[in-house]
DNA sequence: TAACCCATGTAACGGGTTACATGATTTT
DNA sequence: AAAATCATGTAACCCGTTACATGGGTTA
């Protein structure tokens, strides 16, 4: 339980992980496996946790009473959900009002292009082409998210709000990328 | 020296660290420090190395024979020089025609306004302006960058219009983040 | 002569993913 | 009956940073 706090002392550098689900039990509670598809579904595109993440941080919050946990069926499926304590609460809290802090920037992509000198313009060409697939994928996955799923949520107390914003983040920077494509392709063929 | 291509067939998640290094020396044969700086410089915005990445790596490096090392004095200043082989040459043109992958996306301050149902409206904008003042900083050092920076670099073979387009999607990005925060801000004060 | 770079490194630690494993239940 | 999905988990492994350590050279 107590452990929790020194580790912030001595550590500077904490598992975020832990933050993540416990915004997401503070608006209702969970089992595991809910939380992985909520984040497939809603924040792919700025936050992800592999099983291997979520599973042994439940664990970890339930010891630090965090969270707490019960059994429960859906048809005759076992699940265990996953419900927030106050202490989690506060310790939610806390972390979101402090200021947040960059993650490491790297991006292969310009990393490649930063060294095409060394590659034939085909190649460089090609490898555009593939970038706008995958920023087209982006926004067509966008777009599914603002028409078919948050067009259900129900906005109490501004949550859709602020899904909402992070989702016009999302656009904005896809729309950006598409720009910048186009740009580099127009200076390349010339 | 064949550890290598063993590791590629077995794990699928290389380091690529040493893609970054092998690059910039590709470029020009230069001492860890150099690289350190040289990134410091020009790729801070899409790649990033610690000391504690780039030393052990080009001692990897020199062991699998991708470069060798030579000792040289700036002054009365020692320093170890590295330069790519051949076999390095090779290894490296071959990832760099290789499809970019995507990196974990992470983005802590998206996902504390995710959750900012949850605080009140003066936390919200606070973070939106401290989220403000980050950018124009960005902005900042890549004025510098455009300005003082590839204005001195040569343009042999293109390497300086590769420069200048990864350059350019810093900044189509850092303006989309303005256009995004100012839209932000206007909704939440209405 | 003190402060600050230059220059190189290591140990320790936590972070996070992939791959593997299991078994039940529902759908086709 | 097979395939897909639900649901949960562990072991192994690499990744990457922080913190620490060292010592010489240069500048104010």
């Amino acid at each position: 339980m107590i452990s929790y706090l020194k580790r912030v002392e001595i550590m500077k550098k904490i598992n975020k992980s832990r933050y993540a689900i416990l915004g997401l039990l503070l608006d209702k509670p969970r089992s595991g496996y809910e939380i992985k598809q909520f984040m497939l579904e809603f924040t792919i595109h700025f936050w992800q946790e592999s099983d291997a993440s979520i599973y042994p941080m439940l664990k970890t919050l339930e010891v630090e009473e965090n969270v707490t946990s019960k059994s429960e069926f859906v048809g005759r499926r076992e699940r265990t959900i996953f419900e927030i304590t106050e202490a989690g609460k506060n310790e939610f809290l806390q972390w979101l009002v402090l200021p947040a802090e960059e993650g490491t920037r790297r991006n292969e992509y310009l990393l490649k292009l930063f060294f095409s000198a060394n590659a034939t313009k085909e190649d460089v060409i090609q490898q555009l082409q593939l970038r706008q697939k995958s920023i087209e994928e982006s926004e067509v996955r966008f777009r599914n998210i603002a028409e078919n799923v948050l067009s259900k949520v129900s906005d109490e107390n501004d949550r859709k709000l602020f899904w909402t914003l992070t989702l016009n983040n999302g656009i904005m920077h896809v729309k950006a990328e598409e720009r910048w494509l186009a740009d580099c392709l127009k200076m390349l063929k010339k």
